[in-house]
RNA sequence: GGCCCCAUCUUCUAGUCUGGUCUAGGAAUCCAGAUUCUCAUUCUGGCAACAGGGGUUCGAAUCCCCUUGGGGCUACCA
């Protein structure tokens, strides 16, 4: 049997990360078994669904790596439900039930008061097993919803990650499939297009095991075979609830916004509940697509530890090749960018960008810090207590003095030798002179940064260029 | 409340199916040290767990049961 799979997100939402992680191991499962990855936008809901939103799961797929071969809307095969529907209601599977909002909230009450499963079974009065009650009804089917007529008994299905998952399907009642003729419900649609579009394993979240045996009881209603399941488990937020917007960023989009690369993600991602058993942690997409299985899948939730996922990062941004690091991170460097466009050089930027972004490469946890971090190349003036330009104890009159022996040193090296290479020789050479680097190398680098933590001096004087670095050095002895 | 799922360090996890090689391994975080003008990188070391109780067995993190804890679902949402 070939190996056809899907996700079946509804676009009532930015994508959410455990949308990602569910699609993620559809691929890789699809990938391994030369399969079919289907998207399937489950817009069913025309109040809630959204077209950015659809946009946004599209790109975040897109942005992820994972190509899927089909795609289908459920909006546009209402014809293939209301077939089925049709179907249901004339073999007596489904009927239309008409009790009231009010009357099923009273129900559901009433039975969780009796410590009973709040479940609707379609009797009474306005129900259909009243046949008086159905007959004047008649002509009248617009104003009810259709239900499942349940018949009651265990339901049993073998998940994959799981084992064998009992229920009681009596205890869920006559369930409600679809609003009209023309209008399925979840449960409904999605068992349809699964057996429609041929899909052999249903893999998804662990909050749809609950939906599994209605959409098996549709199955045999209908007479249809239903898929295989596995059922993933949950992403959870650092409270060990199921990940939301109040833990933070949830949506994939706001991972790519915040400077994650898509392979990290994609790693840290696969590794929140499976790993290919061995130490290794980093892996590429081959690797992964190689090792993956189903069997090796966990059962239990796994917390999105974002400490984790920033340390991946940082071996992923350590491995991007300069040149695609720095397209990268061009977009956070956009204000300044435009700044000096203004000033007439945007030709360089580029240029320059790639050089600031090599300096930031080992530092860097994620690309929307190179902003913050570099400013201080983009600056006319640095801002900076006085005090930070002393290395351990020095007091001012060294300092100063310290500021003028660079000056001295950097004033004397022709602005075309001015290499990091070139600077290093020379100023290490007198660092060494004095016996303590810190107190020839320390004041350099804050007065040309600004900064306690910054790259090292030699690196970032080059790329200030001498003339920035004599005008800092200047504005350090001021300050003093 | 009802039903279902789950249970190894703070977190991600290896080990569980096929009991002994587990004084329970790796990684992130944190701490200490080395390198270093700072930060980062890198390297070394450290802290830290089988939820509890019963069984089964010569032997249980591994198998069974109970308890406890956590989570999910319980819509004319998906």
């Amino acid at each position: 049997m070939s190996v056809r799979v899907r996700i079946a997100p509804s676009p009532t939402g930015l994508m959410h990360v455990g949308t990602a992680r569910t699609a993620l191991f559809n691929w890789l499962f699809a990938k391994k078994n030369s399969g079919v990855f289907v998207l399937r936008i489950e817009d069913t809901d025309k109040e809630r669904s959204k077209n950015e939103y659809e946009e946004n799961i599209i790109e975040g797929l897109e942005w992820l790596g994972l190509d899927y071969q089909e795609f289908y809307r459920q909006s546009e095969r209402t014809e293939i439900y209301a077939n089925y529907i049709k179907k249901l209601l004339d073999s007596g599977s489904a009927f239309y039930c008409y009790h009231s909002p009010e009357e099923l909230e009273r129900e559901k009450d009433e039975q969780m008061a009796k410590k009973l499963a709040p479940r609707h079974k379609c009797d009474g009065e306005s129900g259909i097993r009243n046949p008086a009650f159905a007959k004047a009804m008649a002509g009248r089917q617009e104003s009810g919803i259709i239900r499942f007529k349940n018949p009651g008994g265990k339901v049993k299905f073998y998940d994959l990650i799981r084992g064998e998952i009992e229920f009681d399907s009596g205890l869920f009642g006559d369930f409600s499939i679809a609003k009209d003729e023309h209008t399925p419900l979840y449960n409904l649609a999605a068992a349809i297009d699964d057996c429609e579009m041929k899909i052999s394993h249903v893999i998804r979240g662990e909050d749809h095991i609950s939906n599994t045996p209605k959409q098996l009881l549709i199955y045999q209603a209908l007479g249809l075979v239903p898929p295989k399941y596995a059922h993933l488990p949950m992403i959870l937020g650092t409270d060990k609830s199921k990940l939301s917007k109040r833990h933070g960023a949830a949506a994939l989009t706001e991972y790519r916004a915040m400077g994650y690369l898509p392979d990290a993600m994609f790693n840290f991602l696969v590794f929140l509940g499976w790993n290919p058993g061995n130490e290794k942690e980093i892996l590429s997409r081959e690797e992964i697509t190689e090792q993956f299985s189903l069997e090796r899948v966990q059962k239990s939730g796994a917390v999105f530890n974002i400490e984790k996922l920033d340390w991946m990062n940082g071996q992923y941004i350590r491995k991007t090749p300069i040149d695609e690091l720095t397209k990268l991170s061009l977009p956070y460097l956009a204000s300044e960018g435009k700044k000096s466009e203004i000033d007439g050089k945007k030709s360089d930027f580029e240029e320059f960008a790639r050089q600031i972004v090599a300096l930031e490469q080992l530092r860097l946890t994620k690309l929307s810090q190179i902003a913050e971090r570099t400013e201080f190349f983009f600056k006319d003036t640095l801002m900076y207590d006085k005090e930070l330009l002393k290395w351990k104890a020095m007091n001012n009159e060294e300092v100063k003095e310290t500021l003028e022996k660079l000056e001295e040193l950097l004033g004397g090296i022709p602005e075309k030798v001015y290499t990091k290479e070139k600077l290093e020789e020379i100023l290490m050479a007198e660092a060494q002179k004095i016996g303590d680097r810190g107190k020839l190398l320390w004041p350099l680098r804050v007065a040309l940064t600004g900064r306690k933590a910054s790259p090292g001096p030699f690196e970032v004087a080059e790329i200030l260029g001498k003339k920035k670095c004599l005008a800092r050095l200047r504005e350090a002895k001021r300050l003093l």
